[in-house]
DNA sequence: TCTGGGGTCCTAGGACCC
DNA sequence: TCTGGGGTCCTAGGACCC
């Protein structure tokens, strides 16, 4: 059997834990620029049936005649309290395979004369003892099984947020009351085609359709899905992390953007932040590419988008190298007179440091550069966030930065933002 | 005026090799 | 007139996830 556990309102239940003069209100969270809504809790749900990826001006006012709290999204928090639920998880199983930022798969074999749902009401009480926040247990013998079952814990009240399906009658009854869309793989698209043959439900898909159409519609994708459905398991635990095959970031600025200077600071930035993360995990990258677009939404801007994707003569994971390189290809394909609402940048062909080949025409001495970056790293570790960094980041971040006008204090990881907000802590 | 960000996996088709 | 067979690698696009 495999336990699925899955934080309710993950971002939302982490600003709660904090304010407790919150707790029982309604409260939702808000994406990068505060743009749309991207985590609301059952009493902000319950209260004004805001969808998910509502963009926030047409809820605004919604949100102020419900007297919802909103918060400008917090990953540092949220972060951090995802590995508090990570570890405590740990205390029950060796084998934990972390899916996401607030959910993990857990490997209950061998527990055969273990009471599951005992088992799984002791996993809850155990996380919101020892974080404050409140989990979904679905436990059940195939991964897509136990996403279905920890969906049927949440929203069945008389599961009480634990939900065993470990007989083939208690599969049977989950998939009859399961709607197609809600089955973990199965999207928008397959959906809608899987409506238009007149299938609806989960049950309907296991045994109504044929492997062959399955197959040929889905993919091997599809396959698996249909067969974990009917109890047969495909998908295994994956317990190691993999290493990351391709590393980006692209983030709206906070105002539209016309100046190339900005913009090259903007992406200057960036690339410092991906190449943090590419040597964290021992990799160099191949290729890099740069991308630049208007805002899509507007029908009055003229609109360009562009990107181009550079190859480095000697796979590299030193952000001066990389910054260098992705300012000259951003100059390429920057044009004046737009408004741009976005630059991204993304590390592809990521090889293990050790495995790189070295190119006769280099000039740089690879250890004194790799002993540079590594101080660097340890600086910014130390004394935060881009405390070294390179000169073409500049010193405008005002200018592009994307707007957090609501985020909470990083309550877990800096004392001083803890202590000049102690009059939430009566 | 204001609309997120970071990923993965799979397949088909083209280019190329011997 | 008749024009093979067995591969690999790469890319773009589609679909999905949180």
């Amino acid at each position: 059997m495999i336990a699925l556990v899955d934080c309710n309102s993950f971002y939302a239940s982490c600003e709660q834990v904090f304010r407790p003069d919150l707790w029982g209100k309604p409260v939702v969270v808000l994406s990068n620029n505060d743009g749309c809504v991207i985590a609301a809790n059952k009493e902000a749900k319950a209260l004004t049936q805001i969808p998910m990826f509502e963009p926030v001006f047409k809820i605004k006012q919604l949100l102020i005649d419900h007297d919802v709290s909103f918060f400008s999204s917090n990953y540092t928090l949220y972060g951090e309290m995802s590995q508090r639920v990570m570890n405590t998880l740990k205390q029950f199983s060796p084998q934990v395979e972390i899916y996401s930022i607030d959910e993990s798969f857990i490997d209950l074999a061998n527990m055969r004369f273990v009471n599951l749902d005992a088992h799984g009401h002791h996993i809850k009480n155990t996380i919101f003892r020892n974080t404050g926040l409140p989990v979904g247990v679905g436990i059940a013998p195939t991964k897509v099984l136990a996403k279905l079952a920890n969906r049927m814990s949440k929203k069945i009240a008389h599961y009480k947020h634990v939900c065993v399906l470990d007989t083939p009658e208690a599969c049977k009854q989950a998939l009859k009351d399961a709607e197609i869309k809600d089955v973990w793989g199965i999207g928008k698209k397959h959906c809608q085609r899987l409506n238009n043959r007149g299938i609806f439900t989960a049950n309907q898909f296991a045994y109504e359709v044929s492997l062959e159409w399955v197959r040929k519609n889905m993919t091997v994708v599809g396959e698996r899905i249909w067969r974990e459905l009917r109890g047969e398991p495909c998908l295994s635990l994956e317990m190691l992390p993999k290493a990351k095959k391709a590393i980006g970031t692209a983030k709206s600025f906070g105002n539209k953007l016309t100046d190339l200077g900005l913009i090259e600071e903007a992406c200057a930035y960036y690339i410092s932040e991906v190449s943090e993360v590419l040597r964290k995990q021992n990799s160099c990258a191949q290729f890099i590419q740069v991308f630049l677009q208007t805002n899509y939404h507007s029908d009055r801007d003229a609109q360009y988008s562009n990107s181009i994707t550079v190859t480095l003569s000697t796979a590299t994971n030193d952000t001066f190298i990389l910054t260098l390189e992705a300012t000259k290809a951003l100059r390429t394909i920057y044009k004046s007179g737009y408004r741009y609402k976005k630059v991204g940048v993304n590390l592809s062909g990521l090889i293990p440091q050790e495995f790189v080949q070295m190119n006769i025409f280099d000039s740089v001495n690879p250890q004194e550069r790799s002993a540079l970056m590594q101080t660097v790293d340890k600086l910014n570790q130390k004394y935060g966030k881009s405390t070294v960094n390179s000169g073409l980041v500049g010193n405008r971040q005002e200018k592009w930065e994307l707007i957090k006008k609501d985020r909470s204090p990083r309550y877990t990881t800096q004392w001083s933002e803890l202590l000049a907000i102690d009059s939430n802590w009566s």
